[in-house]
DNA sequence: GCTAACATCCAAAACGTTTCGGGAGCCATG
DNA sequence: CATGGCTCCCGAAACGTTTTGGATGTTAGC
């Protein structure tokens, strides 16, 4: 039969298929691969028991595990991925879904993460794939496709929000998950997190030891969970200290430096008495509260005290400003290999105690910080 | 058969299998996946010819082709990859490895990358996966592991050097790859490149142009073929001015702004004429340039021209130096689509002089260059 | 009416792995 | 001696696809 090159364009894999080889097995390091059944020959055992060997089932004997096994090294046995997928239904790739394209800021560290999975994974035999899906897309509507037939077999979830539909629908679609972060409610899924209650506690109960009771806080987007722990450890700090809630010192929003910017012009601004000192939700939104307060003409610590919440990122560092800033730390770079060793976990069904840890926070006094100014009324 | 849990562990698939769900077909939407079983029972079809006419074979009726897509559209039909991956040897996952992890000014660009080509190959059924490996380690060792088993079944190759040896080794196992750039000698691979002969030689004879013989050339490392192509284009130009190639007017190094700084330093301190003119090998290079010049007090264009050739990225933005710089420009950009392309095409079998590409670079003159200055010597 | 060419179809094998259901052999218990 | 429970092993089925090697019927040429 002779065809056209144009009729067999979209689908012809015979072209690549390595040429059947024969019985190989005994040709090292040449990158062919040896197969069960080469093994089983060569060990006088059958498949199926060169296969659980290799895989420590209970029912092979030790010392045959190890025949086969120093065997499988010597004959450079790869297990062909394909057909064990094809067996057990799983893809073996796992990934991570990011609305829209991460922001300049952000995607030195994204790189890192993406480098740090992709490594971690490769060591479990997964692979790790980044999917930047349209921001106006519906974000179920990209997890139904990549879940489709199996494609992806598991997934690191960002950024969770109350109610998160994404963990929602992995849940009930049996998709193994890990989520940075917690739900709102007690969560009997993988989790890796911070302890961000703490976060606002500590660094509210720090100003208030220094006499502070006029208290605002950066903080961000009100729908992430992390933002509410750290909303509730502040007013629990305020109500241990006898503090009010007061509204307006409290705001939400991206946690960029112009927002710190803006936000402290307006906190100032605002009817009613001033703030003696500004908690930033990170360094970024630091760095706009002190360009703000250098011009209107208040100093840190004097002025006001500010204090923020770290997160370790190269491009802005808290110890570097002038004064340095007082902070609670926790370095998100080191919670990309957490994530991923608890995927794998998950995947492999490893029991949910195992699967779930909060980090402790710490906590680095530096000079930002002075006790609150006697008297004299700032109102400007 | 009991077992403890830390046995079964490492490998309990069956946990995670989907339970039998006997025969399926016809839940439609619900993310079940219809078989070609499924198919040929539903149509009175064979196996074998449900799957032939969904790969447009020649061997089957034009009508029962119509007749099995519809269906096949209907059921939500989705090939199992795992199998076909079995049988036609391939992984269906493409890479691109990285030596070390991308510098901060580069992981901007890389993260554009990754996104695009995930993006990409997800439409035609592929995984992209990033690599990044330890720059330590030997490049080829890298390829071979990540080529053991046939695990990926195509590359992306960047930064290619003189007699490449990545090249050579993907040549030799046969295993389908794309170049971002071309080889020293005729090519006979896919790659995608820009016209680097023309930016070398463009730019040196809009210098000559304007009267320009003491002309420098801060070009990237010697080994990269790209930088090769500048520079024979550079010395084409002079040639074709009469003006001798003077080698100490010609410097390869990291383009860095950095490089561009010191270089400048270096190119006016050295014994012989002073350049009246610089070519730069990038944007950042450029700016260093100009701090340089700045910094000896000689003014642009008046005392010295500069010229350079621009990858567009976002970090440095040429036409907003004082004054603009004059450039060649090609986004590097706008890349990673044809190579992303080029790569599926070189796995499905397609002709070469589809997969090879040599994009035109504009060229945009600005106010950095001034005819060459009159007499006044400038030996400092 | 015989042969060749063609168009369309199919049963079965193959890919390499995991898992199911059982089957020896051995020892302790009754 | 029968029974049951271990421990270790094996043949065969199954996963869903592509490909091989025909088979069948129709048409055209002689």
């Amino acid at each position: 039969i002779r065809r056209r090159a144009s009729e067999t364009f979209r689908f012809l894999p015979s072209l690549l298929k390595p040429l059947p080889l024969g019985k190989v097995g005994s040709i090292k390091g040449g990158g062919v691969l040896a197969t069960l059944k080469d093994l089983s020959r060569h060990l006088g055992l059958s498949v199926t028991q060169v296969s659980r060997a290799l895989n420590d089932h209970v029912d092979v004997a030790e010392s045959t595990k190890e025949r086969v096994k120093t065997a499988a090294k010597e004959l450079n046995y790869q297990p062909n991925i394909a057909a064990r997928r094809l067996v057990t239904g799983r893809s073996g790739i796992v990934g991570l879904v990011l609305s829209g394209a991460p922001r300049r800021m952000e995607s030195e560290y994204m790189m890192q993460v993406v480098a740090g999975m992709s490594a971690h994974f490769a060591q479990h035999g997964l692979h790790f794939v980044l999917h930047i899906a349209d921001e106006a897309e519906d974000q179920i509507d990209v997890y139904k496709r990549l879940t489709a037939s199996g494609a992806l077999d598991g997934f690191i979830v960002l950024e969770p929000v109350r109610q998160d539909p994404r963990t929602a629908f992995l849940r009930r679609r049996k998709i193994p998950f890990v989520l940075h972060g917690r739900g709102t409610r007690t969560s009997d899924f993988p989790y890796y997190d911070i302890d961000n209650f703490y976060v606002g506690r500590q660094l509210t109960k720090h100003l208030t030891n220094q006499g502070h009771r006029q208290i605002a806080f950066l903080n961000g987007l009100a729908s992430r969970t992390y933002v509410i722990a750290r909303t509730e450890g502040y007013r629990a700090a305020l109500a241990e200290s006898g503090i009010d809630f007061t509204a307006g010192l409290h705001r939400n929003g991206p946690m960029t430096e112009g927002y710190g910017l803006a936000e402290t012009i307006r906190l100032f601004d605002r009817r009613g008495a001033a703030p003696t000192a500004i908690i930033a939700g990170n360094a970024r939104v630091a760095k706009g509260i002190y360009a703000s307060l250098k011009a209107l003409g208040l100093r840190v610590p004097q002025d006001v005290s500010v204090v923020a919440h770290d997160d370790m990122l190269p491009d802005v560092r808290l110890e570097g400003f002038d004064p340095p800033v007082t902070a609670t730390q926790a370095p998100l770079a080191h919670s990309w290999k957490p994530l991923a060793e608890f995927l794998v976990g998950a995947i492999n069904g490893a029991p949910l105690p195992n699967l779930q840890q909060i980090e402790a926070v710490a906590f680095v006094p530096r000079e930002s910080v002075a006790p609150v100014p006697t008297t004299p009324d700032q109102t400007s």
